[in-house]
RNA sequence: GGAGGGAUACCCAAGUGGCCAAAGGGAGCAGACUGUAAAUCUGCCGGCGUAAGCCUUCGGAGGUUCGAAUCCUCCUCCCUCCA
């Protein structure tokens, strides 16, 4: 099945349909090409075909855009976070206002992660033991305490199709010792994460492999998380800073570790090529701010490379951002108008760029699906890495 | 005609004797961004040089001074008020 822009009109009803006909949580791997599987993962939203790559909406939305957008350019599933919504609008609203996806009108797929990276990356004013974590808000300073169930709980009110236990990532150059306990405390955390999820069948459960960038931890991290019933399992601490050889050693050594039966997901990458070599190490879901965020700072990515839309090269560029691509901004406007309304600071920019990068995105694993049912997937990579030759790493 | 105020780099605008090639904005240019405290952040932004440094600049001309964007004289232009 090919799916185009033109055909998105026609994508939501088959998910809905197919999504009757199977229990969420049922994973099927419909075809391999080496180490990369194509499959489909049923959710009670609705089926998700992987390998999947999940636009980030952390407060209840995709920055800019509606679920109109993103419905449009073929989204089969967005994530939403924990922490950000447990603080604002609170986790009981959304419960009284029948779950996030009523309260928004996406009604697609929802993974929520579960804030165990805020916790890293708001590292100010926390403190990590083995009943949870405290931390402040950095809305208004407020303090308050996370425990694995209590994340469970929020995520129960907030009504994703996909929760994530609570796990501690440490940052890149942690020592050993003190990576060890993260890792071991994120497998008691998924321990009572377990016994804490409330609907088994309604909203699936992952584990996080954690073990920083030591291999041993990370291959006792993986054993420990991989025998417990998971749903899905994810490999978090990823892409916090650590030199681009490292993220690969450690992907490379743990995929394997992970049930082959079950969805794998990669938790915060990444970039085109780090999302298409982690695809040929066999990770089936993805997430990652840049498309988003790179979109809204006027950096877009194309059939031919990146583009810089601030450029003055694009002054009175009247072609299209990508002709390869058929989103709405694509089949619209001029490089020139997209230059403009950027360096305007027009609103109007924030909404193009996101919605071109995310169908970028989008096309990307949406081939790479289809090069896999061909058998073409390492040729499909290939191609990619002369598109963006700065962000390969082959020379490493 | 008289009395004040002003002219600073692409634009706005600080600076009123040395620490000034000259604050700060803006514009311009380049770069970054990986489970979103991000419509954010960083760098460059007179010329030559990798650099030390040198050269040319604060309306114009002249002067005072060891030293001037800063003080003095004249000139040009702009603004306000009074006639």
């Amino acid at each position: 099945m090919e799916l185009n822009a033109t055909q998105c009109q026609t994508h939501k009803p088959e998910i809905a349909k197919a999504g009757a006909d199977m229990q969420a949580g049922t994973f099927r791997i419909e075809e391999t090409d080496g180490r990369a599987r194509r499959g489909v993962l049923h959710t009670d939203h609705g089926p998700v075909q992987t390998p999947v790559f999940m636009p980030v909406g952390t407060a209840g939305s995709v920055k800019s855009l509606s679920p109109q957008d993103l419905e449009d350019i073929g989204t089969e599933i967005i994530l939403g976070n924990t922490y950000h919504l447990y603080l604002r609008p609170g986790d009981e609203l959304l419960a009284r206002q029948g779950g996030l996806h009523a309260f928004s009108s996406w009604q697609g797929p929802i993974l929520t992660d579960s804030g165990g990276f805020q916790v890293f990356s708001l590292s100010a004013l926390r403190r990590v033991s083995d009943d949870g974590v405290a931390f402040s808000s950095h809305i208004d300073g407020s303090r308050h305490f996370f425990t694995p169930e209590g994340v469970i709980r929020i995520q129960e009110n907030i009504g994703s199709d996909i929760m994530m236990v609570l796990d501690e990532c440490v940052a890149y150059g942690t020592d050993f010792e003190r990576t060890r306990i993260a890792a071991e405390r994120t497998t008691r955390w998924a321990e009572r994460s377990l016994q804490a999820r409330p609907h088994p069948t309604r909203q699936l459960l992952f584990g996080i492999v954690q073990g920083g960038f030591y291999p041993e931890l990370r291959e006792q991290s993986a054993r420990e998380i991989c025998d417990l019933p998971f749903d899905g399992y994810a490999i978090g601490g990823l892409s916090v800073g650590e030199p681009k050889h490292l993220l690969w050693e450690i992907l490379e050594s743990t995929t394997p570790l992970l049930p082959r039966e079950q969805p794998r997901y990669l938790m915060g990458v990444g970039k085109p090529l780090d999302i298409l070599r982690a695809i040929g190490e066999g990770v089936d879901m993805f997430d990652c701010v840049l498309p988003t965020r790179n979109a809204r700072n006027g950096t877009l990515y194309t059939s031919t490379g990146k583009v810089t839309i601030k450029q003055a090269r694009y002054r009175e560029d009247t072609s299209p951002l990508d002709p390869q691509c058929s989103c709405y901004t694509c089949r619209t406007f001029s490089r020139a108008y997209l230059r403009h309304l950027y360096i305007s600071r027009e609103l109007l920019a924030y909404r193009l760029n996101t919605l071109h990068n995310l169908a970028f995105y989008l096309d990307l694993i949406r081939g790479a699906r289809e090069a896999i049912s061909r058998g073409e997937f390492q040729d499909y990579a290939a191609a990619y890495e002369a598109v963006f030759p700065e962000e390969s790493d082959a020379i490493e």
